[in-house]
DNA sequence: CTTGACATCTTAACACCGTTAACTAAATTT
DNA sequence: AAATTTAGTTAACGGTGTTAAGATGTCAAG
């Protein structure tokens, strides 16, 4: 069985390598410009070798998909311990602004790039990564509402509507919207102070 | 001078006839899936016609690019005739979510897609269509400040964050990664209710 | 110890892509 | 009528994702 086991060991090697390579690429270069053969001669291999380990280039960026949610997962774990749910949810915008301003690359393949999301459509695989995501951000929703430190309206609604404002401040940021737009002095600051007002809202909208 | 103004016509309408195809091409598929030599065939000419009118593909996608700015600003017109700021504003969200359901492609092409934008840092050109659209919401924003039925606040934070709602709603909307977290009886309503919900919360946070 | 099956990887090729260079034919100017 | 400009073409380059067929080595059974 050692044998065996050690095959399996290099197996999952390379397929390692190959997600090591095609991250890195594609976090220097993005998608597009990101090549199989590229991806091949970091590893050292013929291009189609790929294949033997992923159906085709999408699945290679769903991988990177998954894992990236695990990092944003990981990042998002400690917040848990946060009693007030005002503050979990402030909290949790932090964090995910932040995310989205470290590792650019990631949040647009997580949530705007189409590439990974159509892969799933083919398959009829839900996308379980963001549903996850946007559970935690409802519960904390409902949470927050019946402590009565948040306006009571419809979760999902609600939830949406926040998500869609951190979402739309990151995407902006991401696909260098903002700082066409947006005066000179104001630039450094603009990500943290946008969340600021925010948060600030969202407090001053007792019940 | 009439056989050189029928000349310039020709050409014009070549390029026209180039626009449209590709217009008609990247609404379907994408801009990705759309190629040169796919506009070329629609039109009946040769792939390499089309580059005697435009540089490159990017400027191909650049020219629907303002375009697409001409016929979101034609929609923002009649809103200036709005007297209260805060309904102004409202009606702005509106058409804004409105247009981007009604033109996904068109949406992505404008807000979303890189190459557009990319197009013009080499050239060193402002998004001056982006600029003028944002400008716009900067002074409604103000003016509702002003007339207090606003909270105060540095405007130019409070437009972008403004934007950013909205931006972000239309984007989840466009990319595909709303109704793939929102259960099944809301996703109808959801743009509207989120919608309504913004400016809900818009409208109490009065001074 | 050989033989055949299997796993692993590579080479060659296909059908595309954006783009450029060289060429042709027609129209205009000299 | 000759020269020049205009408008469009064909052929090609170097790239892409992907597939089919061939090579090479590893193993188990005869």
């Amino acid at each position: 069985m050692g044998i065996a086991a050690r095959k399996a060991k290099e197996k999952e090697d390379l397929k390692k390598a190959i997600l090591d390579a095609a991250r890195e690429l594609f976090l220097e270069q993005g998608y597009d410009r990101t090549s199989m053969r590229m991806i091949a001669q970091r590893i050292a291999y013929s291009p189609t070798t790929i294949y033997l380990y992923f159906k085709d280039k999408d699945a290679i960026f769903h991988a990177l998909h998954t894992e990236a949610f695990q990092l944003l997962g990981a990042r998002f774990a400690p917040l848990a311990h946060v009693a007030d749910p005002m503050e979990r949810l402030t909290a949790m915008g932090k964090v995910y602004i932040e995310f989205a301003q470290e590792n650019p690359g990631l949040y647009d393949l997580m949530f705007i790039m189409k590439a990974p999301v159509q892969a799933m459509e083919e398959t009829k695989h839900l996308w379980v990564e963001g549903d996850r995501v946007f559970q935690v951000l409802m519960s904390t929703v409902e949470e927050a509402m019946k402590k009565k430190v948040m306006r009571k309206s419809d979760v999902e609604v609600t939830s949406f509507l926040i998500w869609s404002t951190v979402h739309g401040m990151a995407a902006l940021f991401v696909r260098d919207r903002c700082f066409k737009v947006i005066s000179e002095p104001k630039q450094e600051t603009l990500m943290d102070d946008a969340l600021a007002q925010f948060t600030n809202w969202l407090r001053s909208l007792k019940p």
